[in-house]
DNA sequence: GAGTTTGAAACT
DNA sequence: CAGTTTCAAACTC
């Protein structure tokens, strides 16, 4: 189990901390995955955000692979640090699951040669296992636990990372290049891998991100960084890949963590940056940022039942802390499991992908063997003061398809998994690059499995980066290698021609492969998806426990912040059923389809709002949009500066409620009518007496509904310790339940005493509260001789058997 | 449950 | 942009 410690928080640096994403993944062993040079990126697509900025850490289980992991970012002796602006920095650190020999070559702490803004080698690999980084001091690497330490413990391995300062650019170069590696962030052709660790401006109103987080290849993920020409946003990305050396061969952990940050010129349209072609599109929107979480984990081992992801407690509501990636154990290398779970938490959304890989012969896909997945995640998310856990998702019925959902929030992932038609070229990718001389260097992993997105979409903001492939464009929108065929959702190129519309989905709405054979082009997936899909296994994990749960997990309690605001009590709660009858639901009248989520359950009449008439909705979708790009935002935003938190974003015209009843879109959200509204004769405001009088009612009416559903949960609980403490007597010889004796006959005798004794009363005329004591109190007494006979019964039993 | 009211969405 | 119509939810009986 792997398990991130409290001090996790500490771990890494604020600016790290603050990420909006994190991506964790375990991959297969690093000769599985693909070379970047060769995965076939689109290009680069314009982002409005800033370059990502990317940490990742990678240790390698064996000198060799470890050559092999610092091919992402530096060589076998290069501890190197030279900083790119605008690059990624990769940092890899090759661990040895055992001491490593002498003969080993491990980064050491050179020294400090960079100012906090550079590293030049602070990080150390002791032989314990242990990366230290310490952009103040090379003491650091040497002194495993000294103060300002903090510690990652994964699998006996440690990464020490000391606190950095804000703005720490790590790069590794390359002392001895390999081909096949990953270019450097700002110029491609180099083969000097740099991953730079992005400071973060430490921007307080951070922006609710509609950033999507899609990045299961660290190639893609560099790649996008490195060719974002917008830099509109800064995005921080905390890359961490862990490779162990396994019996059945390495094992990579990643540890990605994205930020996206507010740039100062952050204009209007760079609010909209959502992702695409496996690239980390943070978006800025007003509002407070949600966070996103996305750990994916590819492991060799289906072993992965007991892996959990604690998260320590956020040291603050605006920082993230994550992370650890399960285990992983080479007993099953064949197996293959794809576990997406997500987490969101006030604004955080934590979206754990845990995929084995396959084993390199078979090169399988992660969507091969779902009958045999048992992931188990357990992933705490420490909230503000109390650690929450989440609910996972494995969806592996879906081949293209792996939903995440965040239970309880408007935010909903679809993670596309490349079609993995053969296992050859898996295997091939896999295979080749058993010698770690000749491993390229591969900042991140490609699944050899699957190319996974994950893209959360956040309702508030439109996905102007985002541009889908339609679904007859043959636009090179699929990025391939060499040995998988990948599919991701970020089409090379912008496409305008469709981008001002699909790019602006509404929310909940996710992009993924359209069904269809050939799988090509991607459809329009609303969050509801995933309750019209085939549900398998839906694991609740628990702090304390990794059993699954029933699929009824899908309820999960968590809790997303939205605009800064809880949503708690309404996002969370089930949408009521539509009736639509005339607009198919594909008009804003309807509120499934207003919520970007497929109808489900409802009492709709020919509804077009589902899966079948994907392209009818994709229709209704684009011509909301093209009426209103913000048809599909949150009508409930913040308000203005000194006015209330919450306002309709575009307000009432109420006429004749008074704006005090549900009529009144402002009054139905709880909020007063603003500035904004042109509502008539409006008496939902602060000092209005009759929205008080109202709010009073509405109170006592909830008072009133919360004690008795109280008292109904008292009053079972009761009956449920009654019958538990007769019951000793009965079941402590492994007789049956007492209530085995409640049998027809009984309840129905008890009935009828019951209703003797209402008549007796009635016959009496006596008050009705006397008549309900009476009838309770024969009750009490029917109950009493029940519990008595099957005591009876049950020593009579023990006596004659 | 049927009918009415209401205001947002859609349409012109 | 304004007026009208459509629509489904909210509300009333």
């Amino acid at each position: 189990m792997d398990i991130v410690s409290p001090e996790l928080n500490s771990l890494l640096p604020d600016e790290i901390m603050d990420t909006e994403v994190i991506v964790i993944e375990e991959e297969l062993p690093a000769e599985a995955s693909v070379p970047l040079a060769q995965v076939e990126l689109p290009a680069p697509v314009p982002m409005e955000t800033e370059v990502p900025e990317i940490v990742s850490l990678s240790a390698a289980g064996t000198p060799t692979q470890r050559t092999q992991a610092l091919t992402t970012s530096t060589s076998t002796d290069s501890s190197q640090c030279s900083m790119g602006s605008g690059a990624q920095l990769l940092l890899t650190a090759s661990v040895a699951p055992r001491p490593p020999t002498p003969a080993a070559p491990k980064p050491t702490s050179p020294g400090v040669s960079g100012g906090l803004q550079r590293l030049t080698g602070p990080f150390a690999i002791q032989g314990n296992h242990q990366i230290i980084l310490n952009k103040v001091s090379a003491t650091a690497s040497s002194e495993e636990k000294s103060p300002g330490t903090h510690m990652l413990k994964q699998e006996g391995q440690k990464l020490v990372v000391t606190a950095m300062g804000k703005p720490i650019v790590l790069t590794l170069p390359h002392t001895s290049p390999k081909p096949g590696s990953t270019q450097t962030a700002g110029d491609a052709k180099a083969q000097t891998q740099q991953f730079k660790v992005v400071t973060i401006g430490g921007r307080p109103d951070l922006k609710p991100m509609v950033g999507v987080q899609a990045v299961s290849t660290a190639s893609q993920l560099l790649g996008s960084s490195q060719h974002s020409p917008l830099q509109a946003q800064q995005l921080k990305t905390v890359q961490i890949t862990k490779k162990t050396q396994a019996s059945s061969g390495p094992m990579i952990t990643k540890f990605i963590i994205t930020k996206p940050l507010n740039s100062k010129g952050v204009s209007a349209q760079t609010s909209v940056s959502p992702v695409i072609t496996g690239r980390v599109i943070p978006q800025n929107t007003p509002g407070t940022p949600p966070r996103t979480i996305a750990i994916s984990e590819t492991s060799a081992a289906q072993t992965v039942s007991s892996s959990k992801v604690p998260i320590s407690p956020l040291k603050s509501p605006s920082k993230l802390t994550v992370v650890s990636v399960a285990s992983q154990s080479p007993s099953s290398p064949q197996k293959s499991v794809a576990l997406p779970i997500n987490v969101a938490l006030g604004q955080q959304i934590l979206a754990v992908q845990q995929s084995t890989a396959t084993s390199p012969a078979k090169g399988v896909s992660n969507t091969s063997t779902p009958q045999t997945m048992k992931p188990v995640q357990t992933v705490a998310v420490g909230g503000v003061g109390t650690p929450q856990f989440k609910t996972i998702f494995p969806l592996p019925t879906s081949p293209n398809v792996q939903q995440i959902q965040v239970p309880g929030s408007r935010f909903h992932y679809v993670r596309l998994v490349t079609a993995t038609t053969g296992s050859g070229a898996t295997a091939s990718a896999s295979t080749s690059t058993n010698s770690p001389a000749i491993q390229p260097a591969k900042p991140m992993v490609v699944n050899t499995a699957a190319v996974r997105m994950s893209v959360p979409i956040v309702p508030a903001q439109p996905m102007k980066q985002v541009v889908p492939k339609p679904l007859t464009s043959s636009a090179p929108q699929v990025a391939t290698s060499s040995q998988t065929q990948q599919r991701l959702i970020m089409p090379a190129t912008p496409l305008p021609q469709i981008q001002p519309n699909l790019t602006k989905l509404p929310p909940g709405t996710v992009l993924a492969p359209a069904p269809g054979p050939g799988n090509v082009g991607y459809a329009v997936l609303p969050a509801q998806y995933v309750t019209q899909l085939p549900q398998t296994t839906f694991v609740t994990l628990a702090s304390s426990s990794s059993s699954f749960s029933t699929p009824t997990g899908i309820q999960s309690q968590a809790r997303l912040s939205l605009n800064g605001l809880s949503t708690s009590d309404s996002s969370s709660r089930p949408r009521k059923p539509c009736n639509c009858t005339k607009s198919q639901c594909l008009k804003l009248y309807c509120d499934c389809f207003a919520n970007g989520e497929f109808c489900n359950n409802c009492n709709c009449t020919n509804c077009f709002n589902n899966l079948e008439h994907e392209t009818e909705r994709l229709k209704a979708i684009k011509a909301c949009l093209d009426r209103n790009p913000e048809a599909f935002k949150p009508k409930i935003g913040k308000g203005k500066e000194g006015e209330s938190d919450r306002r309709h974003s575009k307000g009432c015209n109420c006429k004749r409620s008074g704006c005090l009843k549900n009529y009144c879109e402002c009054y139905e959200a709880k909020i007063m009518c603003s500035s904004i509204c042109k509502c008539v004769g409006c008496k939902n405001f602060e000092e209005s007496p009759e929205r008080k009088t109202l709010m009073h009612l509405a109170d006592a009416a909830e008072v009133r509904v919360q004690q008795q559903t109280a008292a109904k949960t008292k009053l079972s609980s009761q009956i449920s310790d009654l019958l538990t403490r007769t019951m000793p007597a009965i079941t402590s010889g492994g007789g049956k339940l007492p209530y085995t004796f409640v049998t027809k006959e009984v309840a129905e005798a008890t009935c009828d005493c019951l209703m003797e004794q209402a008549e007796q009363a009635e016959l009496t005329d006596q008050p009705q509260a006397v008549a309900e004591r009476m009838i309770l109190e024969e009750f009490g007494q029917c109950l009493m001789k029940i519990i008595s006979s099957a005591g009876q019964a049950k020593a009579d039993c023990s006596i004659n058997c």
